[in-house]
DNA sequence: TTTTGTGAACTAGTTCACAGCT
DNA sequence: AGCTGTGAACTAGTTCACAAAA
């Protein structure tokens, strides 16, 4: 245990701060909420770390040492009440308020991802579109989603408070499109171009690599075919 | 060196048998792949483990390592014949013959992902897309991929050889057409439908979870902003 | 009794550093 | 001289196991 903080010199928000957590652990925060959510709708109330670990092929204690980077919300005995631990997910993950997402080509990917129904849940809104074709500009998404001039990135970005950048031009410009984001002072990316892009200090960049992922899977069925010891 | 397996009992293929080689490793095999195709194109000869990592972010004695796992594939005082071991990557992905893919699923996703480009490199083929409305079977992507019924999947996909399937089907149904690709006999799942997924033992389940990402970048803006020390 | 929170032990992954080949 | 291949050292991540709380 380690309430109180007599001594410690960094009062801050006690916890909260979680200055060395990896990406690991949020990713499993991640899959964590998604499955209160899920405990929430059905009307289940409290839940140990043994019947989420259950779910998910993972150990118990994973899951305690990754929700206690960030505070003590269990109770002995019992478990953890699961609209409490909801709620302190979603305030670490920062799911407590609106944020706005810009996707960068309006190509059949960006498109599909605009209206991508797993994109508008917990409190993420897809707010524009942007391309340099001159037909999509001023048209928008199956959904509704306005395509924008990708010029006019930087004021929109600001009008409308957009945080996130989504990549999904063709591998040839998306180094060049990824700098006009950051000019944009947009400081978090989801990049689904293939090949390695290079960002600034302060801007995070996470890239989905679709080749990588079917190659690993060639890889499986390669190794299964040669494994005939 | 490891040459020469005297004494050792298994003769096999000496190495590429590679039991124990993480999917970390796997993965960045790919991307040196991807590389080396630049290389070639741009007509490199010959390349060095500390030019190639200085591309991605990565230590040089990362790359030998990983190339160890399947041979002695470098010349010491010269480096790595970029066709040569351009040649082995593939060997070693399994991407030395054609691999044929199904989409389950014909909605935005499933169609964007079909015609998407990256997937058709490296000797992929998305051959068909699966849907269960009656109005889109019939009917093929934009680029040509036809959509067929659910149903016909074990038929169509012993008839075209489809090895790989990719589940763009939403949340509800994934465990579901899941089953039905796994009782068709394909044995490695790209899955982009969020939620933990269970696949016997023997067939390999890779998912890309979108929503995890996105978090994953809303935990690091609301990092920044609490980070106020 | 049940289940958390966490130090200690363990396992996996990365980097160092250098012998040995070209 | 240059660069690989690889044990040894190190760092990160996971699991064990148990004291403490409800």
């Amino acid at each position: 245990m380690k309430t109180s903080n007599k001594g410690s010199a960094k009062p801050k928000t006690d916890k909260q701060t979680a200055d060395q957590v990896s990406e690991l652990t949020t990713n499993r925060l991640s899959v964590y909420l998604r499955s209160l959510n899920a405990l929430e709708g059905a009307g289940v109330r409290t839940i140990s770390s043994h019947a989420l670990a259950e779910q998910f092929q993972l150990n118990a204690a994973q899951i305690r040492k990754d929700l206690a980077y960030f505070g003590e919300f269990g109770v002995r005995g019992v478990g953890y009440y699961v609209r409490d631990l909801k709620r302190h997910l979603r305030q670490i993950l920062g799911l407590d308020r609106k944020l706005r997402v810009a996707i960068m080509g309006a190509g059949n990917l960006g498109l599909a991802l605009a209206d991508y129904p797993g994109f508008r849940q917990e409190g993420f809104e897809i707010s524009a579109l942007f391309d340099n074709l001159r037909e999509k500009v001023g048209q928008q998404s199956r959904g509704g989603v306005p395509i924008h001039d990708i010029h006019d990135l930087k004021k929109i970005a600001r009008r409308e408070g957009i945080r996130i950048a989504v990549i999904a031009v063709p591998q040839g410009s998306a180094q060049q499109v990824l700098n006009l984001v950051v000019a944009s002072g947009i400081k978090a990316v989801l990049n689904f171009s293939p090949g390695a892009l290079q960002v600034p200090d302060g801007v995070k960049l996470k890239s989905v690599d679709l080749t990588v992922s079917l190659e690993s899977l060639s890889f499986f069925l390669a190794q299964g075919e040669t494994r005939g010891d």
